[in-house]
RNA sequence: GGAUGGUUUCCCGAGUGGCCAAAGGGGACAGACUGUAAAUCUGCUGGCAACGCCUUCGGUGGUUCGAAUCCACCACCAUCCA
């Protein structure tokens, strides 16, 4: 059940009670793709740098290790020793990334897996029942994520089908949520509009699947290509359109500054692979913008990544050692950097939280963006 | 002391008369990445007043229209024989 808590304009900050646990929005969900976030990142550690929701893939996970296999060991949470709240991603997404090892049908998507070539088959019936067997709190419903500069016509027939599926979805969710021996029975589902950057077919998906009841409502389809500003105008024309007593998820999103903006537009959940991505690739998040710790600049800083940071990298350890961890190709380096932007990330939810309380969403959000652009 | 092989651009290493500022790899330097086919991918790596010029393939001298490539001597390295 989500609680609406407070609106600072049209920033909301909420709670979502599950059976996991209880959701401080807006949140930033960790992004753990195959049940583990990439740069030798544990369920313990996530505890230590106050991540709230882990979120995991169906389609990866259903190719490896196999949605059976984790339904007999007891489930996601107990497999990879995460008790709090887990959102399964439904497979959407591959359908986008994957593009070239799939073919789209009525009835749900073939795909050739990324891994062996055999061929997979999902449509939104399948995607409940592997998202039932892993036991996540919160399913996402089976969509099509068409690429941001997809014509019309395909978009407005993409998105029909989507609709569909999202009550097939609905539908399925229910009866295996009612079956006696579901990993948890009160799994919840969030439907996803989808649109690409055309307002009307976004507004009208929009109004089809607020109707639903659900238990959340994603945005889904953006930061695939198209321009922040494009990005920002969706958001200012269809999130009116969702119901604002339900958690808005903005899916896939991302910097920094995306989120500040959409929380400004009433999101409340995020999640986002920069973080992990980027800390692998030695770039980091700071208060005053991002650092690439490869740089020669940073061979004798002996200064945290930020001062005054709490996470685990900077209370103990120098860019300069962490270039050299990067450079010399040791994991730990990877580790120490995904670790900060991981607590980056989710403090500055926390204080994103805060500020809404204060109702100074606006102030905060100002001051923060002059900061990363280095002002 | 003798024999043989070798010395190439930051490193390893290809190149044995022109198509060579010189393959390939490494390293260095920089960039990209938004519901993760990503510990990945891309660019760049002699200098400059730069579609051209200059310097560079151990050193010096030579052959040739033309040399990293051929010849002579020298230096150094490696292995083997004394």
């Amino acid at each position: 059940m989500y609680r609406l808590l407070k609106q600072d304009g049209n920033a909301k900050r909420g709670e979502l009670h599950t059976v996991h646990g209880v959701i401080q929005t807006p949140v930033f969900m960790n992004v753990g793709t195959v049940a583990a976030i990439k740069g030798a990142v544990s369920a313990e550690d996530l505890r230590q740098i106050g991540t709230q929701v882990e979120l995991s893939n169906t389609y990866h996970l259903h190719v490896r290790p196999g949605d059976h296999i984790i339904r007999q060991l007891g489930g996601l949470h107990k497999f990879m020793d995460w008790d709090r709240p887990i959102l399964t991603d439904s497979g959407g997404f591959q359908v986008f990334s994957l593009a070239k090892l799939r073919k789209i049908q009525e009835e749900g998507v073939y795909f050739n897996s990324h891994i062996d070539g055999k061929k997979i088959f999902m449509g939104p019936e399948e995607s409940m029942r592997i998202q039932s067997n892993l036991g996540s709190t919160i399913a996402m419903a089976f969509d099509e994520c068409p690429p941001s500069k997809a014509e019309r016509g395909y978009v407005q027939k993409s998105v029909d089908r989507t609709v569909r599926w999202l009550e097939r979805c609905k539908k399925e969710m229910k009866r295996l949520n009612g079956l006696p021996d579901t990993v948890n029975p009160h799994q919840m589902l969030f439907g996803i509009n989808q649109g690409a950057i055309y307002e009307d077919i976004r507004i009208e998906q929009a109004k089809r699947i607020a109707q639903m009841d659900l238990d959340g409502y994603a945005v889904g389809g953006l930061a695939v290509g198209e321009s922040h500003e494009e990005m920002y105008r969706i958001l200012d024309v269809t999130v009116p359109h969702l119901p604002k007593e339900k958690p808005t998820y903005l899916m896939g999103v991302g910097t920094p500054a995306n989120i500040l903006e959409a929380v400004e537009r009433g999101v409340d959940f995020f999640d986002c692979v920069y973080p992990s991505r980027n800390g692998r690739h030695g770039h980091v998040y700071t208060s005053h913008g991002k650092l690439n710790l490869f740089n020669a600049k940073y061979e004798l800083d002996d200064r945290p990544i930020e001062e005054g940071c709490q996470c685990p990298t900077c209370r103990r350890h120098t860019r300069a050692y962490i270039r050299h961890l990067l450079k010399a190709k040791e994991m730990l380096g990877m580790r120490l950097c995904v670790l900060h932007n991981l607590y980056f990330y989710n403090h500055l939810m926390e204080e994103i939280r805060d500020a809404i309380d204060a109702g100074r969403y606006q102030e905060f959000k100002k001051r923060k963006l002059e900061g990363f652009e280095g002002k």
